[in-house]
DNA sequence: CGCGTGTTTGATAGCAATCAAGTTCTGTGG
DNA sequence: CCACAGAACTTGATTGCTATCAAACACGCG
């Protein structure tokens, strides 16, 4: 991880949405920290302190069984902030899936700079919006089929933009680990959504929606 | 659903965990309410201005697919607060899982009673422990065997008593939709367990630990 | 006592996991 | 610029876990 000394240089995120990033609270007064794809920003059990945001890039926070097997709490894009806890120890690690640019910031700092309740509206808020996805999440993990998990899937990363044209930061593994699924079997289903017709992937971290209703007809 | 009256002739939680309940916002300048077994508190997309807390029984949050598959988000017992939504309606439904009593209060009308900080803290809390347990439920949904998820189940159960015998306030079916199987492979690992003398049921609504390690193996 | 609901048990089917090659993509060095 | 090596992805064959379908059983209640 390097300190970003040089913010000015940064290239800035791809998705439109970060255009209309609001000066937020971290944007103002957090410290600008670049990862290399696959850094960890921080370990589960690590002390929670700090909380970030994503300027450029994306992160996934994940959560490991003593035998190894994963599970993707949720990935973070441009504008989201992530790694708030209400107990002293982070409960998932993070990880960059790409070069990614962060700001962080310490709350207690936070709060000098902004005051407490400004504080506490910016973490209220981040994490209702990790509360709603996480329960969506819920519901694709316990009731969805493996296509429907997929569908669902390329559905909500299309939804941010409006580009034809869909980048994947993630590779197959990372989305097998979100939708409780197999590499193989997320595979599978991409090249049965793709002779369907509904979705065209070009390479495999891009693809273009060519039938919005068919897949929204199988995310549920 | 019923207005009670008379608070003070009402029978107290079965668990021993409400006779420590806090003199909490609600309990203070809420109303009580009564729900009969299986009566709705809210619906999925009804407005939300009001939010709860279990004094005695138990509810259930669950969210419905259009062809009727399930999933419950959570259980909530004496003492849990439920029915905060940052949007503007309810994303899931609440049903009582059996006989249960609830305080509730509108969020101004508590704002104007108690200070507008000791609701946001209150709200900020409660919102912070159902984000702890959902993610919690995403590894189990998304990674977790059958039997793995009933032994996980069983062992949070248990954790909230102390005393030998557990009674469970839900049938099989909600415990398969709120593990996302089905209600034949709940009652197969219920079965499985028993024989592995690691729990013994005396009856389908109540489970004695029989060997606590071997349970905690089991979970994951 | 008999009915209805909820649970357990049994037989079978099917979806996704696993095991095992291939194939494509990416980045690197000649 | 091309050749190569490794990683990532796809495809195929098979297994196995959980769902589904079906029936028996147990319990609570009128």
């Amino acid at each position: 991880m390097t300190l970003e000394v040089h913010s000015s240089s940064q290239k800035f995120a791809t998705e439109p949405r970060s255009q209309a990033l609001p000066a937020g609270l971290l944007a103002q007064f957090g410290v600008r920290m670049a990862y290399a794809r696959h850094e960890e920003v921080y370990a589960q059990e690590e002390e929670a302190d700090l909380i970030y945001q994503v300027v450029s890039g994306a992160v996934r926070t994940t959560r490991l069984m003593s035998d190894g097997r994963r599970q993707i709490g949720d990935f973070y894009h441009p504008g989201d902030v992530f790694g708030i806890e209400h107990g002293p120890e982070h409960r998932f690690s993070a990880e960059a899936l790409c070069d990614t640019i962060v700001v962080v910031g310490k709350k207690k700092a936070l709060a000098l700079a902004a005051g407490q309740n400004a504080v506490d509206r910016f973490l209220a808020d981040a994490t209702a919006r990790d509360l709603d996805r996480a329960q969506d999440h819920l519901l694709l993990l316990g009731r969805k089929t493996a296509c429907e998990k997929v569908a669902s899937f390329l559905l909500g990363i299309a939804h941010r933009t409006n580009r034809p044209a869909v980048d994947l930061p993630m590779g197959r593994q990372d989305m097998a680990d979100y939708l409780g699924l197999t590499i193989e079997t997320v595979s599978r289903m991409v090249t049965q959504l793709q002779t369907a017709m509904i979705v065209e992937f070009p390479s495999c971290r891009q693809f273009i929606v060519r039938n919005r209703p068919a897949l929204e007809r199988l995310s549920d």
